[in-house]
DNA sequence: AAATAAAGCTACTGATGAGTAGCAAAAAAT
DNA sequence: ATTTTTTGCTACTCATCAGTAGCTTTATTT
């Protein structure tokens, strides 16, 4: 009954909502990508009209930005998650694996490496590369101490294998697998994680 | 002098700028994205107007999807132009660094997964859709070959390495490379190869 | 040279979608 | 109970872009 308690559960009641809209944008995003995506798309799937929208977010880029950064929010949580007598490399590809998992439910790849200008467009949110920066030094460190032990390959530039590694959390090859073969979620991703890992040949 | 001659003449130029208009495509494509290129773009790129454009493809799908038809020939053809004496494996290798190749280059990847609204257009193109089978069935051949002689992980299933085959001629970490690290076409070509064959650990 | 055809262009139409103005309904405050 | 604030909506504006009508200019025919 204090101003407090009120504003609290006010302010926890737009939290949730906004969830919920993140949630939308989220579904809309992975299944028509940036462009194709419309307001009025995020609007009608969880039933508010578009200016509603605009109350919690004042434009497109704004929205879809921050559902990015929640995404990266997501990754980075899982990382610092994992128990840390983990090897480097084994927490390399337990993350690729929640990352998998999040697509195959319908989630995002969460390098929207889909087009140049949705890149350019998140470039431009400052908190959004913030986060990016964070994770991606977090990852280049693990990805060094792999190589160190030679978990990894140690004549493989750094930057080779770090750019293939986020290549596979939004690999095509996931979405042919799901759409034409009928494997289930377990072996896609266990495939994919040893493709990943030790290549085509073996 | 002949009608034959002036027609053939006519019809060569005719399908001179058409090449034009598809390079024109393929530069705007590659750049921008399906979605957000316009006829506009492509017609003011080479210097002639948008009807001008519509006398030679009769709408934004047809002109694109003409020109992933040719892309797809120039595969088709280089992998026809390989010895026949060579593995399986090595031309396989040898398609995909022509592929990397033609990207680095500012092509397209020629498999648009970009976005499933363009892979839905493409596949009511039945001139695409039947180029692509046909590739396809080529490079299915060649994967199983590749297994049973063991240049190909055996226990892999097909489907496995032939989606993440193809998703390697389309794979983001080479855009990364070319624009974040300072290696050269050539020195990129030979990681992405030993990353897709040999995977990251080596 | 006059008549006709072809090629190319400017200037439109119609649809779509981001973002907003300003009204209506509900909730809070007095 | 009445005023004020908040919340949400319908119905707009404005810009962009695919596709086209119909004019102009150049080439071809006779």
């Amino acid at each position: 009954m204090s101003i407090f308690g009120k504003l609290n559960f006010k302010d926890q009641a737009f939290k949730l909502r906004e969830d919920a809209i993140m949630d939308a944008t989220t579904g809309v995003l992975a299944s028509k990508g940036f462009d194709l995506m419309t307001m009025d798309d995020v609007a009608n799937l969880i039933g508010i009209s578009k200016p509603s929208l605009y109350k919690h977010f004042k434009s497109k880029e704004d929205l879809v930005g921050a559902t990015m950064i929640r995404l990266l929010e997501g990754a980075t949580d899982q990382l610092a998650a994992l128990p840390s007598e983990m090897s480097p490399r084994d927490k390399l590809a337990s993350l690729l694996e929640w990352a998998l998992r999040v697509r195959l439910d319908g989630g995002l790849p969460f390098l929207p490496s889909t087009s140049n200008a949705v890149r350019e467009m998140l470039t431009r949110n400052l908190g959004y590369v913030a986060k990016v920066l964070k994770l991606n030094n977090q990852l280049e460190k693990l990805v060094i101490q792999a190589q160190k032990s030679g978990d990894l390959h140690p004549d493989l530039p750094t930057d080779v294998i770090l750019y293939s590694y986020y290549a596979r959390t939004c690999d095509p090859a996931v979405d042919y697998l799901q759409k034409l073969s009928k494997m289930d979620k377990d072996t896609i991703v266990k495939h994919m994680l040893q493709v990943c890992f030790e290549g085509l040949c073996k």
